[in-house]
DNA sequence: GTGAATTGTGGGGAACGGTGGGGAACCGTT
DNA sequence: AACGGTTCCCCACCGTTCCCCACAATTCAC
């Protein structure tokens, strides 16, 4: 089994809101998957232990410290945690559909220790912006 | 059964000013529930026992503590305590409602350890406000 | 190239959860 | 003691969600 995410999959939302989980990724979310708001407005999904270890660091700050508390609101308060059911799909909620602009269909993709998904037109938007970056970045990055 | 909450949820007031527990969170509520003004002009709610060892630590302060006496005023004053009915509801006080504005539509939410009740159209803008800020966030907080 | 297994998608039925309402008990007032 | 109002508790309905089964298409193996 791969230890990080990677590539693009093309899925459908059906009309009950379910997406489904790469296939080839399905074992890493068999203890439950965890799906939350995420930069770009897209949504960002964990397995459910990897989920844990990131809220861990936050539940240690103090209840009314501001950064905490919209990182709370952004990320916990949007927080969906589910098991996959027999075919390896996931409902999600409507309030995470609209923030996404999710209809029927989504792009998957994988991102390091996370998948994220996103509605087309955007993920599009998105590859084009860092299609025009990219050469920079790189050269920063050492590549 | 979970150790923090998370996740959103939109329930509504009843004409009796009731408002549901999200299923998933009533059985941490068993010994009775305490809500009270939270930042934000919304309400927080949190089981009774953790209510108690949140006071705890106020009850130490010096009696004219100036933070310690907004705190009480502001917190303690507000705080009304209630067990959940057999369907898992509770009746918020009208002073309350009248604090977070809530009129027929609610939104919970988990925030590590306590719910938050917000009025739906306040917790849109909350959401945006918070957007804004959350990249720079995420950076300082090291994710 | 052919067959078998896997993957993505759709749909149906049952269980659960959210909501509304009715009735009994409790309170204060008259 | 009787009355009115409020609160609390329980029952019932309905919509949604969850879980399972089935089909179709693609991929993989032989």
């Amino acid at each position: 089994m791969e230890s990080y995410f990677s590539g693009e999959f093309a899925h459908s939302l059906d009309e009950k809101g379910r997406l489904a989980i790469p296939a080839k990724f399905r074992g890493r979310f068999k203890e439950g998957a965890v799906v939350t708001r995420w930069l770009g407005e897209c949504l960002a999904m964990w397995p459910a232990p990897e989920w844990t270890s990131l809220n861990e660091d936050i539940a240690k700050r103090p209840r009314t410290d501001p950064a905490a508390t919209r990182f709370r609101h952004f990320l916990l308060a949007g927080a969906h945690e589910a098991d996959p059911d027999g075919q390896g799909r996931l409902t999600l909620p409507s309030h995470l559909r609209e923030y996404a602009n999710l209809q029927n269909a989504a792009v998957v993709i994988g991102n390091s220790d996370h998948l994220e998904v996103w509605e087309p037109g955007r993920w599009r938007a998105e590859l084009a912006k860092v299609q025009a970056d990219i050469a920079g970045d790189l050269k920063d990055l050492g590549i």
